[in-house]
DNA sequence: TGCGTGACTTGCAAATACCATA
DNA sequence: TATGGTATTTGCAAGTCACGCA
């Protein structure tokens, strides 16, 4: 266990309701995250009702009444008739398996061939659906409103210890069917609903229990307190555990988020002694250590991702470090005007493709024409390298050190130092703009990409209309104020019409600095590195010390996440 | 040492809420 | 006051990593 370090000032949260020091609090030795924990337990998916008669399904042609459970498979499908996966043969496939696992024998031999199955009706029916709900009246609309804030009020917080926190997600994920990423091969089947027989809750001994449904049971209760889940159940489609558990703004995640950036701020102490040692061993004589060493360098110079094996044929075939493939990179002694050159190419995490070109130092370029040589495409590069051997290897150079430390402390450190060189002393758009741009700089790092929005061209359009009217509108101000100069009008009426003129220039470049941001942000997501690998108190004192307002870099929900920081950090505060 | 499993973090896209504008 | 565009929230899939067992 890491030594926490110990805060620097201690100023009350005075508009926080329930959060006050509880990342100061004792914490226990023995590994139990929690001394007393109630809840209500999970909100089940409410049950299938079952289509209106006149919403009718063909099969050939022909109408054909399904049964419920046939009926409520078909409705996952014919919800999903617009997107582009019921398109794809493997989606197909397996979603008719499934489907035909929940027909009666006669639906069984009636339908053979999915191709004949109609599912339009369904579809336009629940298109009408939404339709429908958007034209709501305001009071029917608030009327759901109330009742979601009842059952948040209900289901939606819990007791940790002497906190009252939020949870996270606290319902239970309906059926419908499942959508991988990339080309997975599981798409389309059939993910089934969760009953309370399938439902493990954790809670104290102590506590109120959570009541299962009239007529049910769940399938266990546990107390467990070395573990910080209250739900769990066992998802069907890859038999992995699904949880509920707490909200980011939560005392057990706000720690452990802590405890992370502090791991990585050790690792900035001695990042200069393993890269001297990395480097060292790039020379070894045992192939082991030489693969560990040019793969812990792409680690800490590309933040690429640990890279665990994976079941082949379970999931979509992607990879990381420790399990790319001959077939995944290429070695061009010589590029343009560069030598060493690497060029990588592969699907990482969410089947998101990296591709990226970089020169590297001869030893390293050796080392991989070696560890190419009499391969196959699809062998792996590192033969004699896995993940758990990479961190075991970390774990002794530092304490607490694994690969993942590597992408948060190069994205933090990245981030500060962006922030250091981009920020000026100018007006509050232009430093956020830097910001951003820092932030920009990591998650091009850490490959954080995102599908350019759908309204993109549109809205760089509506901007630059914005930018044109208000150029006008100060060229016609200016003029004015010209104008008035000549004509001696009063110097009162004069100032007014300077500030006038000052106003538009101010709200010009604000428009401007948008679109440049907007512009250069279009395929590449800032959200999940400034959630996951930013250390939050680089930007508490980076707000503090160029007086920008915190909720211009933070919204409320990340405010909440990073309260901890918030009050941590002051504006001296370095990584 | 390898492997399966459990717990927890990270990641993108879709859904929804919110707000400015016609 | 509806509309449409943006910001925020939610959903849940897909990673990482430690641990226990043979």
């Amino acid at each position: 266990m890491p030594v926490e370090p110990i805060r620097k000032t201690n100023r009350l949260e005075t508009n926080t309701k329930t959060l006050t020091f509880m990342w100061e609090e004792e914490r226990s030795t023995d590994g139990s995250k929690w001394k007393f924990l109630e809840h209500k337990g999970p909100v089940l998916a409410p049950p299938y009702e079952p289509l209106p008669g006149h919403v009718r399904f063909f099969y050939d042609g022909k109408l054909l009444r399904l049964s419920a459970p046939a009926e409520e498979v078909a409705t996952f499908f014919a919800k999903m008739l617009d997107h582009e996966y019921t398109t794809k043969e493997m989606f197909r496939k397996n979603f008719y398996k499934d489907w035909r696992k929940e027909m009666t024998s006669e639906e069984k031999s009636k339908i053979t061939d999915i191709n004949k199955c109609n599912f339009t009706e369904m579809s336009e029916y629940f298109k009408a659906q939404s339709e429908a709900r958007k034209q709501m009246s305001k009071d029917e609309k608030l009327k759901i409103k109330e009742e979601n804030e009842r059952i948040l009020q209900e289901y939606g917080f819990c007791v940790m210890d002497n906190h009252k926190e939020r949870i996270g997600n606290f319902r239970i994920e309906p059926p419908g069917l499942f959508r991988g990423r990339g080309d997975h091969p599981k798409m389309g089947m059939l993910k089934r609903r969760i009953r309370p027989e399938d439902i493990i809750i954790n809670c104290s001994k102590d506590s109120k229990h959570p009541k299962p449904p009239q007529g049910t049971r769940w399938k266990e209760v546990r107390h467990d307190n070395k573990v910080t889940w209250l739900v769990s159940w066992t998802e069907n489609i890859q038999g992995s555990i699904k949880y509920i558990m707490l909200n980011p703004s939560s005392r057990i995640k706000g720690e452990k988020d802590w405890q992370k950036y502090e791991t990585a701020r050790r690792l900035k102490k001695c990042v200069e002694r393993l890269r001297a040692q990395y480097r060292e061993d790039w020379k070894s004589k045992e192939m082991r250590v030489r693969q560990r060493a040019v793969a812990l360098y792409f680690i800490d110079k590309l933040a690429l991702r640990a890279g665990n094996e994976k079941e082949e044929g379970e999931t979509a075939d992607t990879v990381g470090c420790c399990s790319l493939r001959v077939e995944h990179i290429k070695l061009y002694p010589k590029m343009d005007d560069q030598e060493y050159v690497v060029e990588f190419d592969f699907l990482g995490k969410d089947s998101i493709r990296y591709y990226n070109k970089m020169p590297v130092e001869k030893r390293v370029f050796k080392n991989l024409q070696l560890f190419l040589e009499n391969k196959q495409p699809e062998d792996d590069l590192f033969d004699r390298l896995n993940t758990s051997i990479l961190n075991k290897h970390l774990q002794e150079l530092m304490d607490g050190l694994t690969a993942k430390v590597f992408r948060t402390y190069n994205a933090s450190i990245t981030l500060q130092q962006q922030l250091k060189e981009l920020t000026t002393d100018e007006s509050i758009p232009a430093k956020i703009l830097s910001y951003n741009r820092a932030n920009r700089a990591v998650a091009i790092l850490c490959n954080h990409q995102r599908a350019a929005p759908k309204t993109f061209e549109k809205s760089m359009q509506n901007l630059q209309t914005k930018i044109d009217e208000k150029q006008k509108q100060l060229s016609a101000t200016r003029k004015q104020l010209k104008g008035a100069k000549t004509e001696h009008k009063a110097s009162h009426d004069d100032r007014s019409k300077k500030k006038a003129v000052q106003r538009i220039e101010e709200q010009l470049m604000k428009l401007q600095m948008q679109a440049t941001d907007r512009e250069e942000n279009k395929q590449i997501a800032l959200g999940t590195s400034k959630l996951n690998y930013l250390d939050p108190r680089i930007s508490v004192a980076w707000v503090k010390k160029w007086d920008v307002p915190m909720e211009k870099i933070y919204n409320k929900t990340q405010r909440e996440k990073f309260a901890w920081a918030i009050d941590m950090a002051e504006e001296d505060y370095e990584f």
